[in-house]
RNA sequence: GGUACCAUAGCUCAGUUGGUAGAGCAACGGACUGAAAAUCCGUGUGUCCCCGGUUCGAUUCCUGGUGGUACCA
């Protein structure tokens, strides 16, 4: 059965996996949309030391798996998870899905149905110059509205026009991923305590060289628009080393756009319960063995 | 020490020709089916610095204080 580990940033996800996976002899899959790419470490929070306990180096899947500048989707996502998963069962391995990334867990737990649209830069071309509101009007002559962040910017109509399109005229994919069960386990900080690591931890990133980091991932081409795009750490540190921000300005929003984050991360997850997950919170502060009790027992009761 | 200006939401400020007030940011809540660390939506009671005066009524006008800023000594 899969274990699924949830939280917020900062509730130290990723060291409970690895000492879980440890004590299971599992492998972990990530769920984590930016620690998909490779050399954006220190910045998402990729200590790749935490996945060795007691010497023992624990299995970890779907991070690195693209360069900064790719796009990588939801789709990719549920393909990626899926393959890894099989790969895992078929060790006879506990798999364990870990991350932060709401979306991608909904995804794979849920089993989203999303056929394989390739990009069709004609239509896009088409589409490019309309309006917001124009694009709303062409997405309902294919469907009534089902996807309420389908209209919320342009690029995001187009895609939804996209696959529209495509669905019009060809017959879906025939890809369907099943729902996945799992036994949920939420790692549980409290808010305070949170914005308190969240404010020391971006401190210390400073000091590792994460302002190095994203100046030589610009100096190997990627645009700082894309990176921008990937928020948090890259978005601030990019408009700073791109002279659009001031060092203490970039410290400062760059706090404050975490500590958002890490509320909408909440925010996913308590909308998760409300659709009907149950999800088994651990206190973050205990120490490691209690936590690791805890998470047994939740195992034992569920199988 | 003198003069001028300022004192309103956690912060920066607007405003009330006298009828007890509102923006941005923050904070909080929510949504989320193809770049999700993204994107979007919702929520504004606060001794209007303090004492007194004028007034039916003062956060608004006046006296005095306190604190801040600037300039002059």
């Amino acid at each position: 059965m899969l274990i699924t580990i949830l939280g917020p940033t900062a509730s130290g996800k990723t060291t409970f996996a690895a000492q879980l996976a440890y004590t299971l002899g599992g492998e972990i899959l990530s769920a984590d949309s930016r620690q998909i790419y490779r050399r954006m470490n220190i910045g998402t929070g990729k200590d790749l030391a935490e996945y060795t306990v007691r010497g023992t180096p624990i299995p970890h899947h779907l991070i690195d798996i693209r360069e900064p500048g790719e796009k990588y989707t939801l789709f990719d996502y549920q393909r990626d998870f899926h393959t890894t998963l099989r790969d895992i069962l078929a060790r006879n391995k506990t798999p364990i899905l870990c991350g932060g990334t709401g979306l991608y867990i909904e995804s794979v737990l849920k089993g989203y149905h999303l056929p394989d649209v390739p990009p069709n830069p004609p239509l896009r071309a088409t589409l490019e110059e309309k309006s917001l509101d124009e694009l709303t009007r062409i997405l309902q002559r294919y469907r009534p509205l089902h996807n309420t962040t389908d209209t919320d910017t342009v690029k995001r109509a187009i895609r939804a026009i996209e696959i529209e399109e495509f669905k019009s005229k060809q017959a879906p994919s025939a890809t369907a991923y099943p729902p996945v069960e799992s036994l949920l386990l939420g790692l549980d900080i409290d808010r305070n305590l949170r914005r308190e690591k969240i404010t020391a931890r971006l401190h210390t990133r400073l000091q590792e060289g994460m302002i190095e980091e994203v100046r030589n991932i610009l100096d190997t081409g990627v645009s700082p628009e894309d990176l921008i795009y990937y928020g948090l750490e890259y978005k601030y540190v990019t408009l700073h080393v791109t002279g659009k921000i001031s060092s203490r300005e970039m410290t400062r929003q760059l706090e404050t756009a975490i500590h958002q984050f890490a509320k909408r991360q909440m925010t996913w997850f308590r909308g998760m319960e409300r659709r009907g997950y149950t999800i088994h919170w651990i206190d973050a502060t205990l120490p490691a063995e209690q936590k690791l009790q805890h998470a047994h027992t939740f195992i034992e009761k569920k199988s």
